[in-house]
DNA sequence: ACCTGAACACCGTTCAAGT
DNA sequence: ACCTGAACACCGTTCAAGT
């Protein structure tokens, strides 16, 4: 963690709107949702409140092109390398990917698994992202999401009728499943870097064990699941279910 | 809207939990997620900060109480009347629903249109729900939704290893289809009260269309559909879809 | 055009003091 | 045990003033 290379200490090169949004980033990187604050911005920058408000509209703003900034760079990276947050503009279609996947249900999976890279190196954004998308998809970073799934549904052959109700399930579930990892990962770092993630879902299972049994029968009965699961292997699993119900209600697909 | 009959204006009962959950929901649902503050709480309950302090660790607890405190009754209530927040305990199994339904599939379908609807009445519970569902499902309101989906994912045979996914996805849908449709209603009402559901729709779709081509083919394409789409039919089509795919990678299903 | 920084209104939370 | 309310630290945002 924490391949950032250049601090920006080099006070030299005038704000801009990016400089501002990389600082953002890399706040919310370090001390979560309420480490991001103006004042804690103005000092990592080195100026006034003022200066931030001449290149942004106010925090919301700021928080959207944060999050902007760092989907963007996932959507265009994939799996692996979804480090870097802002950075070359690049050619959008350099085949980075070690074996670039070619059937939609690949690219889906690449898709999916580079947000849900990005999540988990930067927590916050399973807030943001889920806040964003609760306010509409029709902000930049979730349509963006929407575009890129649904551009694969419609190569899966779903017929145009489904393919809005196809996608949307499909980037709900990435999203909030994506986001219930990282949860997992942030709640195990609560604990301490003596608590390993696999110490902390064992804990977590057991407290699922310990729960009313009138109440809860199902969430007592699928404890063990929680405790054993492999993050990536589930995750995928769930993206593979659901292709599979477009496949079952629409036979002309694949 | 608005079927809370007894104003809190008597003075005379003494602080509670409850009253204090109850004031906040109210202002939730009166000024969004903005309107809840501590100010506003002493104000409306005419007392001091103190005394809330006493009863609620914090503000964040009581966001959480708030949520729980919704839900429970939509999950209890089901699809129709979701209105009442607290009140009656009743017996938790009393058969409320119209025509109670009966396969797990109907079931399914009833309690996520409850959520639906409470989604849609408390605009708020989206972005809450959202943000404790990415703080992991360990917390109540979250696991109450996660067991009685789960339920009925047990009841349709779903074969015991497969159940947490199958669970998830299901949540996962459910949670971000109404939050969004609820944010469609929200934002609609924000241009004022002349403009409908149906004129927004329209106005969203044109913006879809009107997006860069290249960036964008496949959402300009669908964007007939986000203009077209009845909320409830494709809310439910995209649970049926889940629920095939389910079916379909567990042939023992159903 | 871009930046400074004091000031404002408001927020969540605390705590000594009351009953 | 329960409540009061002044006070504290901190927040997002504004704006007259500088360059």
């Amino acid at each position: 963690m924490a391949t950032r290379t250049r601090r920006p200490e080099r006070r030299e090169e005038p704000l801009s709107r990016e400089r501002i949004v990389e600082a953002a980033v890399e706040l919310l990187d370090g001390a979560g949702e309420g480490g991001l604050t103006f004042r804690a911005l103005t000092e990592r920058l080195a100026t006034g409140p003022g200066a931030i408000y001449w290149h942004v509209a106010n925090k919301g703003e700021l928080l959207v092109a944060a999050t902007d900034a760092v989907v963007a760079a996932a959507l265009a990276a994939g799996p692996a390398e979804a480090a870097d947050a802002a950075e070359s503009p690049d050619s959008p279609d350099s085949p980075h990917s070690p074996h670039s996947p070619h059937s939609p249900q690949e690219k889906i999976d690449s898709i999916a698994l580079g947000l849900f890279d990005a999540i988990d190196e930067h927590p916050w954004l399973a807030t943001q992202l889920a806040t964003q998308l609760a306010r509409g998809p029709r902000q930049s970073v979730t349509l963006r999401i929407f575009e890129s799934i649904g551009r694969q549904v419609r190569a899966l052959g779903v017929p145009e009728g489904s393919q809005f109700t196809a996608t949307s399930a499909l980037v709900h579930y990435i999203l909030g499943a994506a986001g219930q990892n990282a949860a997992n990962s942030a709640n195990a770092r609560t604990f301490g870097p003596e608590v390993t993630r696999a110490e902390y879902l064992a804990a977590a299972s057991q407290a699922w064990k310990e729960l009313d049994p009138d109440d809860y029968p199902f969430t007592r009965a699928v404890a063990d699941q929680l405790r054993d699961h492999d993050d990536q292997a589930e995750f995928l699993a769930g993206i593979a279910l659901i292709l599979a119900g477009i496949t079952a209600v629409h036979p002309a697909t694949r």
